[in-house]
RNA sequence: CGGGGAUUGGCGCAGUUGGCUAGCGCGCGCGGUUUGGGACCGCGAGGUCGAAGGUUCGAGUCCUUUAUCCCCGACCA
């Protein structure tokens, strides 16, 4: 490619709306251009890497036996209904209607269309197990697009899907992580493999392939020395036992004329923090419950955690107004010791869910559902009972992992991720079944697979570059060299084109800098913010002494090579 | 959707208590001198100041409405 003929320019001044480092570089170098908010154009050389990863991602999903397909982009409303995600996704879906009245939805993920192509087949246990995957733009109406890349409302994902019986979906698995493991490793991106919460998705476990970075926005949890990592979401830790050896004392009444925090008790008591029982009050919209966490005092309430444990699905912390009218208690003063369990106005029910760390105290103290007056001695099972109990506690860093380490905090892009569904949307979708060696019909056991590719692209700028601009990855860089022909001799520009003709007749990519109206020093600056991996000088210098200058972008030391020399090394070092 | 900030040629910005043909830098075009870390001289093109309405003799500047964008929160590849 001619410099001086490709679209879309690098930028001397940088926009002060680009926050961090990967917005504003692959605005500058001339890679991507923003339309509207979280939607781009990738240009010529933004296109260029986009592919480079997608042939790595498609390379390594083909090698793990997934064959790929493509979907339409409009998927029939009726099936989105057929799983009750019209409503229950958290995603906002973009729908459209054609001349006809037919509703679509524009696929933001794809598994009720992966479901409708396999039942259409009516396959048998011999089929099985197999992975379909495609390369499609997902569209997902975000609230706010965020970070360039990282965040964006129209984007292309690798989504993958597998069939089959449950026996089987191990190894299936085992196998996407491996392939996502390879997939990550030859694009030059650490990842950490962190547990995480399956959300509007389904099914019952997960994993985020996620790239440390201070601009991410999954915040996770390692344990170092055993490797475990967790999404804060999901993250498990040991609770301390307190006080168990205690013996229990008989539960008392007394006037507390205290604010309404957790300090306010723990002054006006004088007592450990750990020793007081928090709650926090919800009120779920969707199923028009009341739920109250119950939890030891020093802890935190983890709202994922806490919706998986209680089946609620859109929680809102409950108002003054619900909390002293309907169930005839008191802010500050809520204890699960009493408190009524059917709203008196409304009626609606209220479900207590404890956290297993009410049992690692003992002679708890907090509220009466009155105001000012505290209950001292609290002791679970004796003086309240929980309808569920379930760990509902969010980690924070320090906290003991289940391997006994000290939890440390991380901050990453999730670039990937990996679900198991099993049979969540073979049972909500009919026909999705196969037959099974006896001739019945069995559901299928299923997992999804997904990579954000324009994530990854910024994901690897994240990690790659330096002041002057981005350093590619030789595997997925647009050019693997440039040259740099300086001034406009006849001897320069024959010398310079000549090593160009060559190096691409031998499927190097090459970015030929043949610019005739830009200084050197323009040249070199671009060369390092484009961040092509091997950049070569030509000049009037070089040429008089047969060999030219090359010099990697990862590092300050140039060395001098003959054009043989110079083919050699760039032939070596393409992928 | 809540809170904060912004919108003036392609990009980055200035524009005072309302006042004259709306400026600067970069970039772009033409001519020339230059050519190893973002050169210089000369000439030139390009803006209904996000949009609509209002106040005023007069609005980029004041008021109302509205759109878009950025940042922080709840969600995700």
């Amino acid at each position: 490619m001619r410099m001086s003929k490709l679209f879309g320019k690098t930028s001397k001044t940088e926009g002060s709306d680009y926050k961090i480092p990967s917005h504003r570089l692959l605005t500058q170098a001339g890679y991507i251009r923003e339309s509207t908010a979280g939607r781009y154009y990738l240009l010529p050389l933004g296109l260029k890497v986009h592919d480079n990863i997608m042939r790595v991602v498609r390379k390594h999903m083909d090698a793990a036996d997934a064959q790929e397909v493509v979907m339409p982009t409009l998927h029939p409303l009726e099936l989105w209904r057929e799983t009750n995600r019209t409503t229950s996704v958290s995603f906002e879906l973009m729908k459209v209607t054609d001349r006809r009245g037919a509703e679509f939805a524009l696929g933001g993920t794809a598994e009720e269309m992966a479901v409708d192509l396999v039942r259409k087949f009516n396959v048998s246990y011999k089929d099985l197990p197999f992975t379909i995957y495609q390369f499609s733009n997902k569209f997902r109406d975000e609230m706010r697009a965020r970070g360039g890349l990282l965040r964006v409302r129209e984007f292309m994902m690798k989504d993958a899907y597998s069939f089959g019986t449950e026996e089987q979906f191990e190894a299936v698995y085992k196998q996407m992580w491996k392939a996502y493991e390879d997939i990550f490793a030859e694009l030059g991106l650490k990842v950490d493999v962190v547990a995480a919460d399956n959300g509007y998705i389904g099914g019952e476990y997960c994993h985020e392939f996620v790239a440390e970075s201070e601009n991410g926005e999954s915040r996770y949890f390692i344990d170092p020395q055993s490797g475990y990592a967790a999404h804060e979401d999901v993250a498990i830790f040991k609770v301390d036992d307190k006080n168990l050896d205690e013996p229990a004392q008989p539960m008392q009444e007394v006037a507390a004329e205290r604010g309404k925090t957790m300090e306010d008790g723990v002054k006006h008591h004088n007592l450990p923090l750990w020793q007081q029982i928090k709650d926090v009050l919800y009120f779920d919209e969707a199923t028009g419950r009341y739920i109250l966490a119950v939890i030891r005092g020093d802890l935190n309430v983890n709202e994922t955690k806490l919706m998986q444990a209680s089946g609620a699905w859109e929680l809102r912390p409950a108002t003054d107004d619900e909390i002293r009218n309907d169930l005839q208690s008191e802010p500050g003063f809520i204890s699960p010791v009493g408190i009524t369990k059917k709203g008196v106005q409304t009626g609606r029910e209220l479900v207590i869910v404890g956290d297993k760390s009410l049992r690692s105290a003992r002679n708890m103290y907090g509220g009466t559902n009155k105001k000012h007056q505290d209950l001292l001695n609290i002791n679970i099972d004796r003086d309240y009972a929980l309808d569920i109990e379930a760990d509902i506690a969010l980690a924070e860093p320090g906290f003991i992992s289940p391997d006994g380490g000290a939890l440390v905090e991380k901050r990453g892009i999730e670039v990937g991720n990996i679900f198991q569904l099993g049979y969540h949307y073979s049972n909500l979708m009919k026909d999705a079944e196969f037959t099974d060696e006896e001739g019945k019909r069995q559901k299928y056991y299923m997992g999804c697979y997904g990579i954000g590719i324009g994530r990854t692209l910024a994901a690897i700028v994240e990690a790659h570059h330096d002041q002057k601009g981005i350093l590619w990855p030789t595997s997925i860089a647009p050019f693997s060299v440039v040259i740099c022909q300086l001034g406009t001799d006849d001897e320069v520009v024959n010398a310079a084109y000549d090593m160009y003709k060559k190096l691409t007749d031998l499927g190097v990519a090459v970015l030929y800098d043949d610019r005739t109206d830009a200084r050197p020093g323009e040249k070199f600056a671009d060369a390092d913010l484009l961040g092509i991996p091997y950049r070569v000088i030509v000049s009037a210098k070089t040429v008089a002494s047969g060999s030219f200058e090359v010099k990697r972008r990862d590092s300050d030391e140039a060395e001098m090579l003959d054009l043989e020399g110079v083919i050699k090394m760039t032939v070596t070092n393409i992928r």
